[in-house]
DNA sequence: ATAAAGTCTGGAACCCTTTCCGGTATGAGT
DNA sequence: ACTCATACCGGAAAGGGTTCCAGACTTTAT
């Protein structure tokens, strides 16, 4: 036994017999070691898990696509974990892979800055990657983030230089992306030396929200020229109220959204996006998270770019001072 | 360690005294068995794969979220893997998700009757629920499908008594959920006592396909009056085509798609669409796994339905005859 | 009071590898 | 011919639980 996993596992300590007769009986019995086993002996189990708010979610979808691709390649296979948008089973969900013995661990939480998510990922005692997340640096983790704030403050600039000046920015729940999309926003503004006339809407990343927002704003005493959605669902649920307030895109009112889908693409007239490359950044973290398997170097840092595709729902803002309500 | 073992497992052979005796010290000691010396030795992991095609498809991750859903609240955990579309991956995952000692086995393959995948399946020896694919009867899964069928019957019943006569379905590459809708199709036609003068266009489930097959129709000597997509991904490449063509979806042409998104609502005009419930077929699927992974029943088969919602994407066929082209 | 039955408990085997360690065989050096 | 080093091998422990089993201790029945 022990000269048959010297022989599978190369150990140096095998002589040339030995190792061809272990391997004609490994053939004839098709023997396979027993993963459990093995794991328990190793202490690693060549397996990771990959908590995130909701794989439903399209973007999520892609990055998970990316990571498991990544991590398949070298091995690992990756445990899947949804917490469905509730921050509370973040931390249920860190403490159970633990105990599942993953070997590292990829997180998209739903929430930021949950007290339990942060010390269930200080306590699990594996490698942590944290995907557009903001964590306490005292976590320890490796991160990947998009820089939203690029690609936002580049949507912004197109549509100042349209000649727009009041811009309403739908957003999610707070945590980074909404934060730094937010930042681009601003920075868009003050570069140019313009006062803050925009308003920013935080909310959920959900289309009731979108819509909600949209129409709040749209009724408001100063209705904003342009809207900026800052996911799909978000963009649904914005074009939904500028239907109902018989608004057309382009003409009477500019979008923009984030993250490019088919709608965006084929709607009439195209709708302009921050894009960014979600399978990538599955990958990217995958690597970091590999990195930090073998060897032990310090947490790492990637940024992965956004940019922004300008469309005709863009446009100059319409002469008139006030548009007709539904 | 007996008696711990005995406590934490809920044996009836402890005495009260003893029971408290444990708990304090596991309290005390916050100790926690090891899940891969438990899994060793009792022979189970607590752990199911799910194999599928395509995770960043938004339909396969409506079915993981609900079976992951479904799973975890069994205390289940799930490793997943990405076929990235390619059959001959199928195989090999599931071979590793058995070596990874799963308990069961959800599988949506990328490529249905593939040798080597028929055979692993075979071979695995745990249960297996195969969700809208064909599979052999002698591998002994069960299986949750979806009703393909009726919702494209009705589909195009819907269209036929609009007074269409030439419809072009534009499908993927021919497995379970593309022969289900191509009978859908013939049905429709035959129970009106119709002659077949529909054509049927496989290929992949992708937006080039969509594209390529609906340009080769509308180009053809006999273009139809209405196309049908199979998936949200060829109903883009359809509606590209459809547009470099100059024709106009619900004027110059009817238009119904499988699956609802952003993009079937909020076209101009609203897209038609044949719906159906994903989650809910994650959670079935799941359900039809533990029932096996509990007792052995024999293997059982759930079918869910999909019903048509008609839009003003389809309408009456225009009277000309022949149509502009680009 | 005693046999029989029942309740608990701890020891040991087992799940399946990996790895440490002592020991044999072989070859080189003198 | 005899060390000494080297190469290789098998036994045993370890990894951390679960479960069988025999035995000790109670309780019940007679």
């Amino acid at each position: 036994m022990s000269s048959v996993s010297r022989v599978l596992t190369n150990h140096p300590d095998v002589s040339e017999k030995m190792r061809t007769r272990v391997m004609r009986s490994v053939e004839a019995l098709s023997y396979e070691p027993d993963w459990l086993a093995q794991s328990l002996r190793r202490r690693e189990t060549q397996t990771v898990g990959f908590t995130m708010a909701d794989i439903s979610n399209r973007v999520m979808a892609e990055i998970v696509m990316g990571a498991e691709t990544e991590l398949r390649e070298r091995g690992y296979s990756m445990i899947l974990t949804n917490s469905e948008g509730d921050g509370n089973r973040d931390a249920q969900h860190i403490i159970t892979l633990g105990r599942r013995r993953v070997d590292g661990l990829l997180v998209a939480t739903a929430v930021e800055g949950n007290r339990a998510t942060v010390r269930a990922l200080k306590e699990t005692g594996v490698p942590v990657v944290v995907i557009d997340r903001n964590l306490p640096r005292t976590v320890g983790a490796s991160a990947a983030y998009f820089d939203h704030r690029a690609g936002m403050r580049e949507a912004v600039g197109h549509l100042l230089e349209l000649g727009h000046r009041r811009i309403s920015l739908v957003l999610g729940q707070r945590f980074r992306p909404t934060i730094e999309r937010r930042s681009g926003l601003e920075e868009a503004y003050s570069e140019r030396g313009l006062s803050p006339t925009f308003d920013v809407l935080e909310g959920h990343y959900d289309e009731q929200h979108g819509t909600d927002a949209t129409t709040r704003v749209l009724d408001g005493p100063d209705p904003p020229t342009a809207v900026i959605a800052g996911s799909n669902q978000l963009l649904t649920g914005a074009l939904r109220a500028i239907k109902r307030h018989g608004l057309k895109v382009g003409r009477d009112i500019s979008l923009a959204s984030c993250d490019e889908v088919s709608l965006t693409e084929l709607y009439e007239p195209p709708i302009a996006v921050v894009h960014r490359d979600n399978t990538e950044m599955g990958r990217r973290s995958a690597q970091l998270l590999l990195e930090r398997l073998r060897g032990d170097p310090p947490p790492g840092v990637v940024t992965l770019p956004t940019w922004f595709e300008p469309r005709p729902s863009c446009v100059a803002p319409a002469k008139v001072a006030r548009r007709s309500r539904k």
